[in-house]
This record gives structure tokens, C-alpha cells and sequence, in this order.
DNA sequence: CGCTAATCTAGAACAAGTTTCAGACCGGAT
DNA sequence: ATCCGGTCTGAAACTTGTTCTAGATTAGCG
């Protein structure tokens, strides 16, 4: 089982799965260039090769687009960070250190961070399970960085505090409000957090 | 000084200022009901009785607006929350209590809340200054909350992390992905790191 | 193969944010 | 009081997300 797990609903057949990967790819292709005011429905449409009408079949809002653009581009950043681990003494330096590798990827696609995160923090319910996902992969991510297999409740606390400090701290970078240094001092400050929640013994 | 302080651009004449004035009202009105879609721009001007092109002379987008609204209602409650001092015995305690007090402000009128929360965390580089005033303003309640007039940096960042966490709890809440219980829990976590970063003696 | 339901395409149509423009109006300088 | 530049109005136009429709294609099945 590697980290997938699609809610199952039909099962694609093979030219489905193409088209839905033709939509995927389009869309980051266009939000890398120009951010979330350039993922047009209809460039997207296009340049998928697919009707307009079809685009909203498979992901039925930009937003939802977006955000499924994301859960792609986390998946890809979870098995790339997975490689060489994380970097640090105790479990607070090497969330920060997770944390800044995956800044950096953001940093390395402006435009395209610009665009899923926008779309992140503005959907609305109707676009609850997708974010979701996202977030869940972002537990992961960070629950792996830790090397955690049963975090304890004031843990997890934790680990949503410093999900939330991340969304937040880069939606404040990608609109010019923060620099990168000060992401980085965001990032390792509420990283402290983890000290506070996990108690005595660890080597 | 109360706390105030326009950009001082040009000094608007008394008619403006009531125009400007009845606009805020309509889009909090609106916002009210409805949410985030319920403000539309054409709704707005009828509402404030002025033409569409004016609405768009004083606020450049439906962003804007929002996050002028934003600042407009914050400021309320600032004044608000002042009168009465936050309970608790450490800074952390008061501070947390101030956040929930405001949290239940926003329970009583959640669609006003989702509207300007929203715009807030979508808005691009060209509504910065008007989100760098946002943020001071709750930056200053924070801090007021605390009793502190001369934070060191380190409580700064604790101050920034908390702001982070407290939008995007907002965030998580008003899209129906957290309970209120969470966000409380979220808010007393990231509180620690004020204990964290307020080393030692203060009775 | 031939049928049927679901899916896909092309394109029009609609909704709401934003822009534009001609003319009416207002406030300050002469 | 008159004139001028900036402001406001009303209305149309434009843009992009979203919906709808009629007809072509495709997938699965007897």
C-alpha cells in the first residue's frame, strides 16, 4: 500500500485515467507559469485535449482542480522527501528540516505553490474531503519526519498547530508579506512545540 | 491615539466619508448573510446607494472591500476586548482567553466571518498593505492581551505563530473540516509557545 | 454484430467581477 | 457668479468560471 487510496468511487478505464493525467498535468503546466489566475478552464480544457464540459465531469470547480493538483504534487513530494531522511538531533530540528526541503521545492515553482495554496485556503465545504486528503498527506509527511508510529493526542495537537503555521506562513510569503528568512523563523519557532508535547526520555 | 491611522492619501470630504461609510455597512450586511458570495459588487452599490464605478473607486476589487471590512470590524472588536481584561493567570492563559472571546465573536456571525477570513487569506500582492494592516491590528490585540510593551524578538515570533495558527484554524472551522472543540485545543496549544519563549521570572 | 446507457465534444448561454465611457454634478480658484 | 478639474452616475461591454444542450463516440453486453 503506497500512500494512494482514491475514495473508489467508478473505477476508470485506461483512456479515463489518461484524460484525468492529461488534466492533471495541464493544469500545473499553466499554474507554473502565471499562478492560480492563469489555470483558465478553458487553456486547461485545451490543452488537455478535452471538452470544457468533460474538465468539469472529472473535477467539477477550478478549485477542486487545484486542490486535486496538489494532492498530485504532495504525493510526488512525499516519496522525494522519503529518500534521504530528514536531517536533525531531536524530532522538532528534523520537522523543520522536512519543512524547509519541502519550502524549498515551493520556492524552486512560485507560481505553482501560489496557485495550489490559494486554492487550498479558499475552498469551501463542498470541497471538504479533497482538502482533507491534503491535509491527511500532510500529517504523513510530518508524522514520518518524526518518526512517530503512535504519537500521543498532545502530539498531534502539535502537528496541527504546525500544519496551520505552514499554510499560514506561506500564503504570507507567496503575497510579498514575508521573506524567506522569515518563514524560516515561523517554521522552527513553532517547531519548539514539539519539544513542549513530547515529555522525557528519547535518546 | 486611538489606534487608527489611514494611509492619509487624500483627505476625504464629509460626503465621501459617508459613502465610504454606507459601503462597509452594505458589505458587512451582506456578508452576513450569505457569506463570501453573497457580496456582490452590484448588490453592494445598490445597497450603498452608488454607482458601480464608485464602489470600485474606493475599493479597487471585491478583496478589497472584504478585507476593508475586515479591518473595519477588527477594529470594533479591539475596542471591544479592551474593556474588559483577559482572564488567566500567565500570559499564555490570557492570551488564549482573548482568542476564544474572539473566536465567539465570530461564532455569532459566522457568514460574516467566512467572507472576511476568506478574502483575507486569498488576497494577492496587490492587497498587502491592506493585509499588513490586518495583521498589525491583531498583532496589537495580541500583545495588548499579553501586557507586554516591549516584546523581545523571540516572543514576536511566538506572536506571529500564533496569528498563523489562528487564521487557519478559522480556515479549517468555517470550511467544516474542524470542530469548535479544535480549534480550541489549537489555540491553547499554540499558546504554549508563549511559556516557551518567556523564559523565567514574571509573577 | 447490434443495442443501449454512459461519456465526450462543440458551442452557446449565463453569472458575477471588472473595465470603460459619456454626461451630470460638486467643490474650490478666479 | 463663473469656470475647471476631479468625482459620481448609469449603462454597456468584457472576462472568466460555470451550466446547459444536441449530437457524436465509446464501453459493455446479449
Amino acid at each position: 500500500m503506497t500512500a494512494e487510496a482514491k475514495p473508489a468511487s467508478p473505477p476508470l478505464t485506461e483512456r479515463q485515467e489518461a484524460r484525468r493525467r492529461r488534466i492533471l498535468h495541464a493544469s500545473a503546466q499553466l499554474a507554473g507559469r502565471g499562478g492560480f489566475e492563469a489555470v483558465q478552464m478553458r487553456e486547461v480544457a485545451e490543452a488537455a485535449g478535452v471538452a470544457l464540459g468533460t474538465l468539469y465531469r472529472y473535477f467539477p470547480s477550478k478549485i477542486h482542480l487545484l486542490v486535486a493538483t496538489m494532492q498530485d504534487q504532495l504525493q510526488h513530494m512525499h516519496g522525494t522527501l522519503r529518500k534521504r531522511p530528514p536531517a536533525g538531533d531531536d524530532a522538532a530540528a528534523r520537522v523543520a528540516d522536512i519543512l524547509m526541503r519541502a519550502f524549498r521545492a515551493m520556492q524552486r515553482e512560485p507560481h505553482l505553490a501560489d496557485a495550489m495554496v490559494r486554492a487550498l485556503t479558499f475552498a469551501d465545504r463542498s470541497v471538504s474531503p479533497e482538502v482533507d486528503t491534503v491535509s491527511r498527506i500532510t500529517t504523513a509527511i510530518i508524522l514520518d519526519s518524526m518518526g512517530l508510529r503512535h504519537p500521543t493526542p498532545e502530539q498531534l495537537s502539535a502537528v496541527r498547530v504546525i500544519e496551520h503555521t505552514w499554510h499560514s506562513a506561506l500564503i504570507t510569503w507567496l503575497s510579498g508579506r514575508a521573506s524567506i528568512a522569515q518563514v524560516k523563523t515561523d517554521i522552527e519557532t513553532v517547531c519548539r512545540l514539539i519539544d513542549v508535547t513530547t515529555p522525557p526520555d528519547a535518546p
